[in-house]
DNA sequence: TTGAAATTGATAACCTATTTCAATTAGCTG
DNA sequence: CAGCTAATTGAAATAGGTTATCAATTTCAA
């Protein structure tokens, strides 16, 4: 039984559709990929790096670039990195974050969710995906 | 009758309370940033440059910094480079994008900005800031 | 097995933003 | 108003993250 079928196959399929191969690189990437919720290209580099050290950060980026095309990933601008999201981790969360000490809290709130989907509606639009950070003090920081 | 002169008292008082000038640079990139609901460095530098070619670019970006200590903006990465919003501009607002043909709808949300403070509040956060965008795809794009 | 087309790794280039530093300027002090 | 000191400026160098280039390698359909 191996792990990360299904996103496997939907890379697969994404691939087959436009003549791309499926290439040991990428199979590596996806793989240690899938195990984080979210990471950096840097964070990734530097983990493949020890299994394989000619694996190149350019391959790294065109990977993650080419994951977040197939649906598998989702870019997010967060400081001065880009995280990319692992989409099939459920619990899509959103970001409470401290801009004195850089705290960082997940939350989740469907009601808010609920109220994004009802906006996009009356505006003709259908949401693929959003991102909401709050940002201020946390309670330690606020004194 | 001048312009702007509530956020030209508010950056003076700001500028007073650390011994920082107040300088014709400061006076000109003030001027010319409230006009704007947002605006990145770059398109403030290209504006300014046909009042004043000797103004640096390293100068916008100080100047942009300083304006967001001193609440008169707040940053946000938006794309590739940083957008800098009026915060004088009352209607606060989020973002719609269109991720097909870059279509931008901006909205508010009443609902939605008090549930953000009741999730801060939960987690013992006071927020400051917020940002919101909606991905997806618009009416026209959905074919 | 073969060959065309895609991919890779190394490195250069790119882009936005910040830092450096000598020259200039603002804004007290007397 | 002149003199002084610290802040500010512009130009250029530097930084950091990401993408483009290109010769060598690999995939995969025929
Ligand atoms: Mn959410
Ligand atoms: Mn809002
Ligand atoms: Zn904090
Ligand atoms: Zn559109």
């Amino acid at each position: 039984m191996l792990k990360h079928q299904k996103e496997m196959a939907l890379l697969k399929e994404h691939l087959g559709k436009r003549q791309l191969k499926y290439t040991r690189q990428r199979e590596l990437i996806l793989d240690a990929f899938l195990k984080h919720e979210h990471i950096t290209a840097e964070e990734l580099y530097h983990q493949l790096s020890r299994k394989d050290p000619h694996l190149g950060l350019a391959t790294i980026y065109r990977t993650l670039n080419l994951f977040c095309e197939a649906g598998l990933a989702q870019a997010r601008h967060f400081g001065s990195q880009t995280q990319y999201d692992n989409v099939s981790h459920k619990g899509h969360h959103d970001h409470l974050i401290c801009t004195e000490c850089g705290k960082i809290v997940e939350f989740e709130n469907c009601d808010i969710e609920r109220l994004q989907e009802e906006v996009a509606a009356r505006n003709g639009f259908v949401i693929k995906t959003h991102r909401l950070e709050l940002y201020g003090l946390c309670s330690r920081c606020q004194h």
